[in-house]
RNA sequence: UGGGGCGUAGCCAAGUGGUAAGGCACCGGGUUUUGGUCCCGGCAUCCGGAGGUUCGAAUCCUCCCGCCCCAGCCA
């Protein structure tokens, strides 16, 4: 029935064993969890983790996952990012099928139990301003004092509460709160806000309300409303976990959830806040929400992460308690993995230097057969036109080479991928001693790439027609934050940012056929990383964006060489 | 000097009394028409520290140290 045999290595983790548990011994019929999102911003890599821990859980154990905004904040949320949540979770690949609720939804039966606990003496309309609430609610040290409406008649707070919902009231003027213990060394359980006035346009409920109630009035019954099982979140709601029980245990709910926790997830060179995004948005230190550098779903994918990616480095991270702070190095290798597998093998040049064959015949076009991946037969091959004049990268020539650089250099061989060896004959210079372009012969006994003979060049580099080649503009991205761990001790997370994060070339020149290459589409350009194209991109205006650069053993050299000579 | 959570390699993380999985990173070596991929090898005598129980402890007990969360009418 279940897969718990499976040979697979299948990965667990203490959510799971307990979900396991929970099933074997009887105490739930099925699994049933939830993604619960406040729609006040857009869902970033740390929602990754939280998707595919409640989504994936469901999965395995053949049970189901709901969506339900947490729409209980007016305040703060908008319609966009109702629908950039829906549209990003989708492309992580989970489906919530018919399974879409909004706390908004509950709005009415939420109020019904306000009132339930009110009745039953168990809830009080407070008249405090915000300021004599918090200096009441005590330090974690030293108990709270009682408000001094604590005690008021449970008639009056009804009426109150009722008039509250009316709209008789201006906005914070007064609060419902539970009546539970205002000395307890849990802060949530010190007499905890239920109910706000807000008179404010909600995205979904309009002005019929203008009370809302708080996070965790709202969160708990919501599952209990929709059956959910398992309500996992992250572990900064762990001492919410009694107030949370309190109202399972104290209001007529048709069933009892409970609340497990595990840790959220960091990364380095990152930062991981609604609020910090928020900023550098509006601050217009990014292009968007969905910039390339953000670690927000939507600029992910714009980079050109595969969906898989980010679900392989979900599942390569875990589910624990414990701190933690993944090193960036460990998304990228899941995202190059992927790309590795499956992106399309591709020409271009980023900083183009002229290579003339000058016993190539002029006028000639070959058009060259390369594989398009070799990691994947299957994908077969395409035709790349070559000519007597071709753009090769600057990088991949030295006029006065060091030991271990074996690219091209005066009088050496190398070979154009898939096309011919070449030596170089000649440096052309301009007026300022720049190279402006390399003369050359051709071997024509090595069409394909192979020598007849044997011979062996120390290297491949890749190539693009001069006559054929189309231009593009393409942006190169690094980390947002030069800090591995930005605004660390006292330092401002602002003074972390790189302002070299996002290099733009303007004069690049890449192969025809990627002039049809689709928004959403990954490639690689062999040897330099994985490219697609920016949704700015327009035919005759190509833009691309890096996604990430292969892994570069030279460059490590030659990074290793600067330190030396230090 | 309140409550809660957590401490296993540079990072993530298995392990729950029988003598430290795996991945990332890093360092070698091989293959290679991508200095990519792939393959092989190396990388914790030790599990925050100190005691104790036991034939035997990262796993049990005691004390200590450190880090994170909680004083929104945010979620």
């Amino acid at each position: 029935m279940s897969s718990e045999t499976s040979n697979a290595p299948e990965r667990t983790d203490f959510i799971r064993d307990i979900v396991a548990a929970d099933l074997r011994e009887g105490r739930v019929a099925g699994v049933v969890t939830r993604f619960p999102p406040e729609p006040n911003g857009y869902l970033h890599i740390g929602h990754t983790k939280a998707i595919c821990i409640n989504f994936g859980i469901a999965e395995d154990f053949g049970g189901r996952c709901h969506l339900r905004f947490d729409d209980t904040n007016p305040a703060k949320e908008e319609q966009e990012y109702i629908d950039a949540i829906e549209r990003d979770i989708r492309w992580l690949g989970f489906d919530w099928g018919g399974h879409l609720y909004h706390a908004s939804s509950y709005f009415e039966q939420l109020y019904e139990w306000a009132v339930y606990l009110v009745e039953a003496g168990k809830a009080y309309v407070d008249d405090q301003t915000a300021e004599e609430i918090r200096a009441h609610r005590g330090t974690p040290t030293e108990p709270g004092r009682p408000s001094p409406w604590r005690d008021r008649p449970a008639d009056e707070s009804l009426d109150l509460f009722a008039r509250m919902r009316a709209g008789e009231f201006p906005d914070g003027s007064r609060v419902l709160r539970a009546r539970i213990d205002m000395a307890s060394p849990n802060m949530h359980l010190r007499d905890p806000v239920l109910y706000r006035i807000l008179h404010a346009e909600h995205p979904r409920t309009g002005d019929a309300w203008c009370i809302y109630p708080m996070y965790d009035f709202a969160h708990g019954q919501s599952d209990a409303i929709e059956g959910i099982t398992h309500s996992l979140c992250s572990l900064e709601f762990k001492d919410h976990r009694p107030l949370y029980d309190w109202f399972i245990e104290n209001l007529p709910v048709p069933s009892a959830p409970h609340q497990y926790e595990f840790a959220r997830l960091n990364i380095t060179h990152t930062v991981l806040s609604k609020r910090f995004l928020l900023r550098l948005v509006n601050e217009g230190h990014v292009r968007g929400w969905d910039d390339p550098r953000m670690p927000t779903i939507s600029a992910l994918r714009r980079r050109g992460f595969p969906a898989e990616g980010l679900r392989d480095f979900a599942t390569m991270v875990g589910v624990a308690k414990a701190d933690n702070v993944a090193e960036v190095e460990m998304l990228e290798h899941c995202v190059r993995d992927v790309l590795n597998r499956k992106a399309p093998r591709r020409f271009g040049v980023l900083d183009p230097l002229k290579v003339v064959i000058e016993d190539y015949p002029e006028g000639k076009v070959e058009e060259m057969d390369v594989p398009n991946n070799p990691e994947d037969p299957s994908a077969g091959s395409r035709k790349v036109p070559f000519s007597r004049e071709v753009w090769i990268e600057r990088d991949d020539f030295m006029e006065d080479p060091p030991r271990k650089f074996f690219r091209l250099a005066p009088g050496r061989e190398v070979r154009l991928r898939a096309a011919y060896f070449v030596t170089c004959r000649e440096v052309v210079k301009d007026g300022d001693r720049r190279i402006v372009e390399l003369r050359c012969t051709y071997d024509p006994a090595t069409r394909g790439g192979d020598a007849p003979d044997g011979r062996r060049p120390k290297a491949t580099l890749h190539w693009v027609s001069a006559a054929h080649g189309v231009p593009a503009e393409v942006r190169l991205y690094t980390h947002l934050f030069r800090s591995p761990h930005p605004g660390a001790g006292d330092a401002d997370v602002f003074d972390d940012l790189d302002p070299g994060s996002e290099r733009v070339l303007a004069r690049c020149v890449v192969e025809p056929s990627l002039a049809e290459l689709r928004v959403g589409e990954t490639v690689q350009f062999e040897r330099l990383g994985y490219f697609c194209p920016d949704p700015e991109s327009a035919p005759g205006a190509l833009v691309f964006n890096r996604t990430l650069t292969l892994k570069d053993t030279w460059a490590k050299l030659q990074a290793q060489g600067r330190q030396d000579k230090v």
